[in-house]
DNA sequence: CGCCGCGCTAAGCGCTTGCTCAGTGCTGCG
DNA sequence: CGCAGCACTGAGCAAGCGCTTAGCGCGGCG
């Protein structure tokens, strides 16, 4: 059986925030992108200069505009890799082989750890929404609804099979997404938790809330 | 029975967003104040600009400064309100004499739906923490541990009671305040959903968490 | 060897930012 | 009426912003 681990296992091969992002070339460009998302993460994208970014990747602030446009084109690559990477756990758990509520506690699993894992880069990917321009933010809204519905499929199915018992499929969708969302807000490395405690804690909450096995 | 929406009510008479900082005086600075929640929560802190706030007021930008020190003065007055707000609310719901599941319920609906209701204000203090000076940030924080504070005792009682069965409780507390916190990002106001429908719906998803009556 | 092309830097341009200050008009008191 | 007090404005300062441009050093090719 396929499960989302795998999308998430495939995606990256390392554990280092850097490794995430081995996909991107050349060298410089990963340099400056994994600095912006440190920047974005640490003080929000506003309050970060080009000065900061350029710095934290050892170049000088013009090195940034050989290989990126502007400013706002770093926030979209990160936005837009981040936002591929989430949507595929949530598809690949949706369009896995188990029960609806084994492929729904599979979905919380991983998309929690990896908003835990990663929660700097989730942090701006979900919460630095609205500094992308109009069109690039338009195609993030459109990957984020297909994260939507990938979630409503789950819980659809289970409800259907008989497994969940869900009054408001919608709203039901959307309380799950928001609480796996908020993690990347509350997380911190040095906590207590690791990204696999909560991970585990939060599928047996969101199986709660389907009342799933009452 | 005292419950937390009293708490609600006695803070503001009406419902409109200016309603809500009747507080604030003089009128000038209420003003600006209530224009500055506005550019706050739709492009961000350090995306807005005095001149910004200053327009939305109806006033010239040095008008400002004869009111308040500092733009962080402004954010950091809002944020103090807002979160003075939402600690009365959970320590109401939490010292109120149901059972912990009518008290959990009380204070989850309560405290969703001033989130909804006023979701520009409580975007701005629940999101622009980070532009929070050091010392004014220290005191916001301490708010913010008295909020969990209030969930986890009443959790812990349903606990002790019998009503509830929670593995984790800081972590279930951890969930439930992260939940209802969220609602400040994705509530639209032209949305299909109404303040008290999502107040309804979260504190049946919350106490289906604490499997509450099972 | 000579020199082309590419990645990068030093310097800086035009503009906006948070904030200041001298001065203006209006309100209320004698 | 006269003037003191105060909320407020017009103009602008120093600093910092995103971004540009001229030119430098160096590796590869004829």
């Amino acid at each position: 059986m396929s499960t989302a681990q795998d999308a998430e296992g495939a995606a990256e091969g390392g554990t280092g925030e850097a490794a995430a992002w081995g996909e991107v070339a050349p060298e410089a460009a990963r340099r400056l992108l994994v600095a912006a998302v440190g920047a974005f993460a640490e003080r929000g994208y506003h309050a970060t200069t080009t000065r900061d970014i350029a710095g934290r990747a050892g170049m000088s602030p013009a090195a940034l505009y050989i290989h990126y446009k502007t400013k706002e084109e770093l926030l979209h690559r990160i936005s837009r890799i981040g936002h591929d990477r989430a949507l595929r756990i949530l598809e690949t758990a949706a369009d896995g082989d188990g029960s609806a509520a084994e492929r729904l506690a599979d979905a919380v699993v991983t998309f929690v750890r990896w908003h835990a894992a990663h929660h700097t880069t989730a942090r701006v990917v979900q919460y630095e929404l609205d500094a992308l321009g109009e069109e690039h933010r338009a195609e993030i809204v459109e990957l984020r609804r297909r994260s939507d519905a990938a979630v409503r499929r789950i819980i659809n199915d289970g409800v259907k099979a008989g497994e969940f018992d869900v009054p408001d499929v919608p709203g039901t969708t959307l309380a799950v997404l928001s609480l796996c969302i908020d993690v990347a807000r509350w997380f911190n490395a040095e906590g207590r938790r690791t990204p696999d405690e909560v991970g585990a804690l939060y599928a047996d909450l969101v199986l709660r809330m389907v009342a799933a096995g009452s």
